[in-house]
DNA sequence: CGGGAGTTTTTGACAAAGTCCAAATCTCGG
DNA sequence: CCGAGATTTGGACTTTGTCAAAAACTCCCG
């Protein structure tokens, strides 16, 4: 991604340090939540209000800047990587979190087709399992 | 569902009142939360406790005679069809849920294997979008 | 460069969804 | 019918996030 300034200017978004920082950490730090996020923009600009995390990652995600995943049993994630519909890998023990691409290209089961009357925008695909740290300490 | 009694004792749970109401409840209201099915016992119980309503869940869940389901932005949802792997299908606006099997019968891309090392155990897909009801709201 | 309108940030209260713990109650085998 | 062990209850607490109002800041414009 483009410097964080430039990105928001693009989006008609005034630039504040707040907003800057929180961009770079999200980059820096893919699949974070907004706690860990704010650690982060701390160490960067000394103080943030959690307010303001919150804020910041809501419009962000609003522009489509962000996006925002939210794995059950877990608070919200960020990532920077968006628009190319990659899915994500969920460690049960840990939470540990992957992109993947989708294994089989076309994934036809997934296309946005009409069911039940709905209007399908999107459709969301976790995978859960162990992650290799944690089928090492089970053992 | 057979009756809750015989699925509970099946299971070596000892059978209380509670457990076979929220039972009851569940197979009548799928995609409930826990509050709902609450309400639920309650018409039939006269009272029930919070906790004893997310006990109940959870240890039925535990057991596999529950499946928990946790879109976001909502709270858990619960529901008694378990087993044959099946998806669901949420409104973004009303948060109203539907059962769908998946379009493609194997659905390639579903399939549990391994990828960046993770022993992958279930891959969950939500599909998102505009039920029927909520489409002619904006019209 | 300085002023001001309109956004952002901050602070602090609040809300929803769950969990933790200890005491009271219940279930079920003997 | 008894008692050990499991379940239910009530109340405090935690986490994640939102609301609202005041203070601070950004950026346009003269």
């Amino acid at each position: 991604m483009r410097d964080p300034e430039t990105t928001l200017r693009q989006h008609d978004l005034p630039v504040t340090a707040q907003r800057s920082a929180v961009l770079r950490a999200v980059s820096r730090h893919p699949h974070a939540t907004a706690d860990a996020i704010a650690e982060v923009v701390r160490e960067e600009l000394g103080s943030i209000s959690r307010q303001s995390v919150y804020n910041v990652l809501n419009v962000l995600t609003d522009k489509g800047i962000l996006r925002r995943i939210q794995p059950a049993d877990s608070a919200a994630l960020y990532e920077d990587r968006i628009g190319d519909n990659h899915h994500h890998l969920v460690c049960r023990s840990c939470g540990h979190t992957e992109d993947v691409c989708c294994a089989v290209g076309a994934a036809p089961c997934l296309t946005a087709h009409s069911h039940h009357g709905f209007r399908i925008d999107e459709a969301e695909v976790i995978y859960w399992g162990t992650c290799p740290a944690c089928q090492k300490k089970k053992r």
